[in-house]
RNA sequence: CGGUGAUUAGCGCAGCUUGGUAGCGCACUUGGUUUGGGUCCAAGGGGUCGCAAGUUCGAAUCUUGCAUCACCGACCA
């Protein structure tokens, strides 16, 4: 390809509405543009990329047994009712008519579409198992589209549904998609992790998240020091305290505490850490549609965070997760949020592994502008539960039982599950046994954001000039950069020479042929990522060479222009 | 959805306080100059100032409404 017949489209300054790195160098670099909130439109430069990205993806699947088909994205409501998801999925989902005002939703996933399709199609044991996928253009309507096409509306995923008799067959698969996912990132090129997650909505035993590891990213990940554990922050067991609880020391003291509202705020008043201080949450208790909502305390030690995805899978706490209202919380505690403790609560109260083991501490004595010191649990605390409702931090240990817990960001680029029998009983999805009877199918399914990976791979390889592409997804392999080719026809030759060789060896290059100065080039270049550029120059064509530049390790070197092809083929 | 801010040429911005002929840099076109890391000089083209209503002799500027874009947002108890 030749500059001169491209859309290059690179810009020189950063448009102010770009964020993150990868969002700043997708748009100066020309591979999208945004057409409106989370929708893009992706300039040649960026299909090239995505392209690679999908084919790496195709060519595992196909790989690993799976058949690739090709679903609507338009598909129409009555399936979605019969799963049940017209009324579960919430706003994400972008509900349409058509001229005739049949409803219709845009699809943000296709169960429904598969399910029907594999009940309609399947009718014997004998055609299992089978793994089915696609390569799709998807529909969110996300509350907050941001960070470009990181967390687009509109974006590419690969999405695999497989259908099986048995539980131990759906392992099986789910073992290859397993494999297969640590094939492709690994051929991406990314330094990525499987690690273990929620199964959210959709329940199911096993569940995978893929993370490509980047500080931009949206999710937190523990790490075990010493093993291979990895978990979503969301799932990561925080394993009870091996210390025993102290003996109670202290008298129960109420302390008059104006102002001091915050965990901050308490262990400033009283110059103590704030892991020496308990906090306590109020939200609301599952209930009958209508009826009142009880009032649950969540009690948690000063430093750490509560886990909302725990807390809402006890029994007897309402989910999704909703705390009291101000006047929800006068109605129970008799004060302000600031000043809630668990001492003399008549509601249910759930502590916290990490809490239930302090003595002699601070918490909110249950009356506006009041502290107690010296609380203690079963002495001053009654009829509690301890159970695991915080997120683990840095330090702690392992649930695997080995070493110690680190955190990390990831961007999650693919997720395996198992969904079980969910949709194929709801679709009536079943296929006749050996014995001749009728079997629900259990299924699992197998996520990939295409789109995404485009820009986790940036933010992982980049620099200040620009993006910094693994080999495997860069838009063109080698760029030739002639200096003052319309000056020299020692240069114009050489480099049309190469450039023919190069097109002819079938490697992916592009030639600028602009008439721009070196600068200029290079920069863009740069900016565009391509992993290797020949340099063509009157000063060393002399010697029968031209310079190699290597985009990540910035290195040169001179070659023969004989030895240029082979070389840079053997990069 | 709530809070905050923005909207003036393709991009980045000034002008608004104090109403009076719409500007700068980059990019683009033409000519010259320069030539191994975003040259320099000159001349040009390009804007219903987000939309609508109002105030006024006169609105980018003041008022009101709307739209779009972006950032922040339970972890406070």
């Amino acid at each position: 390809m030749r500059t001169s017949k491209y859309l290059l489209s690179t810009l020189k300054e950063t448009p102010a509405s770009a964020e993150v790195i990868s969002h700043q160098y997708m748009l100066r670099a020309g591979l999208v543009r945004p057409v409106a909130s989370g929708l893009y439109t992706w300039l040649p430069t960026g299909l090239k990329v995505l392209k690679k990205v999908e084919n790496i993806v195709r060519e595992e699947m196909d790989k690993a047994g799976a058949i690739e088909t090709l679903m609507p994205m338009v598909q129409p409501a009555d399936l979605w009712q019969e799963s049940g998801r017209w009324t579960d999925y919430g706003p994400e989902l972008l509900r349409l008519e058509d001229r005739h005002h049949r409803p219709f939703v845009l699809g943000p996933t296709h169960e429904e579409v598969i399910t029907k399709l594999i009940s309609s199609e399947l009718s014997s044991y004998k055609q299992l198992p089978i793994n089915l996928y696609q390569i799709q253009t998807k529909f969110r309507d996300e509350i907050r589209p941001r960070f470009g096409v990181m967390r687009g509306r509109e974006f590419l995923m690969k999405d695999a549904y497989s259908f099986h008799l048995s539980q131990e067959c759906l392992n099986n698969t789910y073992q290859d998609m397993h494999s297969a996912y640590c094939n492709i990132f690994e051929r991406l090129g990314l330094d990525f992790r499987p690690v273990i997650a929620d199964t959210g909505s959709i329940g199911g035993d096993a569940s995978h998240e893929f993370h490509v590891l980047a500080d931009s990213g949206e999710d937190d990940i523990a790490f075990s020091d010493s093993s291979d554990y990895a978990a979503n922050i969301e799932k990561a067991e925080a394993l009870a305290p091996d210390t025993e609880r102290g003996a109670a020391t202290a008298e129960l003291t109420k302390v008059a505490t104006p102002n001091v509202h915050t965990i901050e705020d308490v262990s400033k008043f009283f110059d103590v850490a704030a892991k020496d201080v308990v906090k306590t949450l109020l939200v609301l208790g599952e209930h009958e549609e209508g009826e009142t909502a009880p009032v649950v305390a969540l009690v948690l030690r000063g430093d750490h965070e509560l886990n909302e995805i725990k807390a809402e899978k006890i029994s007897g706490i309402a989910a999704p997760l909703t705390f009291a209202t101000d006047e929800q919380i006068k109605a129970v505690a008799n004060c302000d949020a600031g000043s809630i403790g668990p001492a003399g609560l008549a509601i249910d109260i759930i502590v916290d592994r990490s809490a239930a083991v302090m003595a002699d501490f601070i918490c909110g004595a249950n009356e506006s502008g009041y502290h107690y010191t010296g609380a203690n649990f079963d002495r001053d605390i009654h009829n509690y539960k301890v159970e695991d409702i915080r997120n683990v931090v840095a330090g702690d240990p392992s649930p695997c039982g080995n070493g110690k817990l680190t955190i990390k960001r990831g961007i999650e680029v693919g997720h395996i599950f198992q969904l079980g029998e969910k949709y194929a009983d709801a679709m009536n999805a079943g296929v006749l046994t050996e014995t001749g009877k009728n079997q629900t199918l259990t299924m699992g399914c197998y996520g990939i954001g295409v789109s995404r990976i485009v820009a986790a791979a940036i933010e992982q390889n980049h620099d200040e000039n620009g993006i910094i592409w693994p080999d495997a997804i860069a838009p063109f392999k080698v760029v030739i950069i002639p200096m003052n080719m319309h000056k020299s026809h020692r240069v114009q030759e050489t480099a049309e020479k190469l450039y023919a060789e190069l097109t002819a060896a079938g490697v992916e290059v592009l030639f600028d042929d602009r008439k721009e100065r070196p600068g200029v080039m290079f920069k863009d270049m740069e900016l565009i990522g391509i992993p290797h550029a020949i340099v063509v120059g009157e000063r060393n064509i002399d010697n029968a060479e031209v310079e190699y530049k290597n985009r990540r390790s910035g290195e040169k070197s001179l070659i023969a222009i004989d030895e240029a092809v082979n070389f840079v083929l053997n990069q």
